[in-house]
DNA sequence: CCAAAAAGTTAGTCTATGCTAAAATGCGGT
DNA sequence: ACCGCATTTTAGCATAGACTAACTTTTTGG
């Protein structure tokens, strides 16, 4: 017979709270704490319901809050929120790469599944795929204990003219961007060399392959790189850059 | 724009409605109308909580329901849990046959997975095993469009000393017994012979293959089969018997 | 340094789903 | 035909999660 225990058990989440969980994770790990109307914003509630929840989950021990001042996780609140993430993402690997499931939908498929799937259940589906490190996204999958690359990458906006990169990974949430990416063949792991760019956050021309593209700021800023080379091969490849862009 | 409608759409049901449906579904299946009890027994809820769901499912047009009568589904309503039934069953087929998943635990994933899953994937999973037709323990899987093999079946407890059958199908929801079953290889597809029955519903001693296992009436009476010959092959073959067992 | 604007919180509701306790109904046996 | 018991329903309430409207705190521009 348990004494006293039992004043904040984790017993199990509930889909909701995972997705606070995730998204004050994911919020958090760009500016240290996220605002309740960025919660309430990345999970289409009202920012009274954010300040609802918040309150709960705080008293559980999964987050500190201190009014007016944002949220940030626990280790408690952290570990959850890699548990989520780290689902989210083998679902979405094990849908596109064994299921042949369209890269642009696989979100909203995993969204709903990552809630409902046993730990055991993704364990399986990650050593069948020989314990994948990255979504088709190019996101880092979290490790069943819990760690994660949580390295921050440039955006293809941010290269100069002349720059090589490897396109690393986009965001998955936007169905319409993902198609037109895979159209353009501007996906992970291809090579990206900056052509061109026009003045005043203008268009971007970029070689990919023997093809070129002309892309927005936009879009251009929501693609993370890895650069490769600051400028064209002949052209002084900066050591300065290089060494930044090696040992990470 | 719709002059008068919406009174009753559709939506998307929630996963406690689709439980509700297929309990019903499968109780009703039985005799005809399912008692408030054994839904609450199945469902594992209070009886109350059942008339009051029942209430609101039966405004919805999902089932027709008579105070103190028991339910039974409406055609929308049985669409319904076929549908949940169908994403059920291929769940668990796939998670046993592509990912190795044990088919005693196979049961309480899908029964989460079913409530999140898409049509689009559950078409997809179905479409890379072949489209199967059955599930690990036999059920029979609807087709998309809802039709599914209602044939009865006979128990193994029924089956007299001498019988010849094919195990045909068992119900998913017990671990223990599942375990048990793949332990004495009594399983979907195998034959089994009668060759013994202690009175008083003893034990019932059956062959199977070059093996022989003795099993209890209760274990028993849970194992569908199918009658292959009701008695040893030299034995009177009953012609009747045989024409009984064949055209279903 | 102070007053709007912006951001956040509180208060009061709502819906879905569940529960318990009490009342109502139906049915088997005499 | 009726009585008692099992089944079912009603009534009242709880909890998670979300909403709107109104109030408070913080930030920001002059």
């Amino acid at each position: 017979m348990v004494a006293a225990g039992r004043q904040v058990d984790p017993e199990v989440l509930t889909g909701p709270v995972e997705d606070y969980l995730k998204a004050i994770y994911e919020l958090a790990s760009r500016d240290g704490v996220a605002a309740t109307s960025d919660v309430a914003n990345a999970l289409g509630v009202a920012p009274a319901s954010v300040t609802g929840m918040i309150r709960r989950l705080a008293a559980q021990g999964l987050l500190d809050y201190v009014k007016y001042r944002g949220v940030h996780l626990t280790a408690n609140g952290r570990r959850a929120a890699l548990s989520t993430i780290r689902r989210h993402r083998i679902l979405e690997t094990y849908l596109t790469r064994v299921l042949g499931y369209p890269w642009d939908r696989v979100h909203d498929e995993a969204e709903r599944l990552e809630h409902a799937a046993s730990d055991e259940l993704i364990e399986c589906m990650s050593a069948a795929m020989g314990h994948p490190t990255a979504d088709p996204h190019g996101a880092p999958i979290p490790t069943a204990d819990g760690v994660v690359d949580e390295r921050l990458l440039q955006t293809l906006a941010e290269l100069p003219v002349g720059a090589r990169a490897q396109m690393v990974r986009v965001s998955d949430k936007n169905p319409e961007l993902l198609r037109y990416l895979a159209d353009i063949a501007l996906q992970p792991g291809v090579d990206v060399t900056v052509v061109a760019r026009a003045p005043f956050d203008g268009p971007i021309t970029l070689k990919l392959g023997s093809n070129e593209a002309i892309v927005g700021a936009t879009l251009a800023a929501q693609v993370l790189v890895e650069v490769l080379s600051a400028a064209m091969p002949s052209n002084e490849p900066s050591p300065a850059a290089r060494k930044r862009n090696r040992g990470r």
